[in-house]
DNA sequence: ACAATTCCGACTTTATTAATATGAATTGTA
DNA sequence: TACAATTCATATTAATAAAGTCGGAATTGT
């Protein structure tokens, strides 16, 4: 029942993104370096985030990447399933469900959808412009 | 985020001694003919069950294993957390939680936090007991 | 005695995770 | 225009975990 670090690189990374946003193009080597992640894996990362439209790249020399949209349209649901995969805790309650040829008798997978449920809807309610908020009162604490 | 067969068996392997629970001891050949699972692996997995004190074996032949104690008195939570370890997303919110350095300024373990909660919550609330139930729901429809 | 069982530990195979490594393509700046 | 800083793309590796399999010892009812 673990995340992996893929999907939890990624969401530091896009929060990362979406706190040092200045306007200007954030290189991966800064990123890597607050986030004290290999650059090189996360290069992988943002490649999934950047194919699927989150993030938009500029290259060449002060190039790097930025949020597309505003924080408040990103869920920490997207950016998981994107990177994790569905996060269902079991294939056949998945969005896209394999069935299973015992699904008829099945009583477990009751369970299963409880547990999935549950997920999505914390992952689904909480977006990046929480989390940068949560990181702002972090922020203040520690400065007062 | 995927729970692994050996919870999901583990799982099935005590519903399956809840439900067909006679008094007599209930063999792992049994157990893996009705659920399509490998004796061998079940053997594994069982063996967890036993040394938890989740069941009580019986050995030689005619033996097999039963539930010690009421259907009510598991919770899936029980069985997956004895099976799968610890079922937190991430190491740093589990129960015996492992800290990083990052922990002072780190936000996205609210994220983990929440989904750790809502993990929980779910299964510590259904028991074996109700699983039972729900089989029974399932075997109505089908004879009527 | 024997067959059916649990019990135990080692082994194997496969898949996944978490990177590293290499180098090409792009682009601002001196 | 050369160069350095970047993104982009693909291949490779190392470590770990998942999902079993295998062989045989110990126990016990018939």
């Amino acid at each position: 029942m673990k995340i992996s670090t893929r999907g939890r690189y990624a969401l530091r990374l896009m929060l990362d993104l979406a706190v040092y946003n200045t306007g200007e193009p954030i290189s991966l080597k800064d990123i890597a370096r607050r986030q004290q992640i290999s650059e090189k894996y996360l290069e992988q990362i943002i490649s999934l985030l950047n194919k699927a439209g989150f993030v938009r790249s500029v290259r060449g020399a002060q190039g790097g990447y930025m949020l597309k949209r505003d924080p408040a349209e990103y869920t920490v649901g997207m950016i998981l399933r994107l990177t994790e995969g569905d996060l269902a805790p079991v294939s056949c309650v998945g969005a896209e469900s394999v069935m299973c040829e015992r699904m008829q008798e099945c009583v477990t997978v009751r369970v299963w959808k409880q547990i999935n449920d549950a997920v999505n809807q914390v992952v689904d309610r909480i977006t990046l412009a929480d989390m940068v908020g949560w990181q702002q009162e972090k922020a203040d604490q520690y400065s007062i």
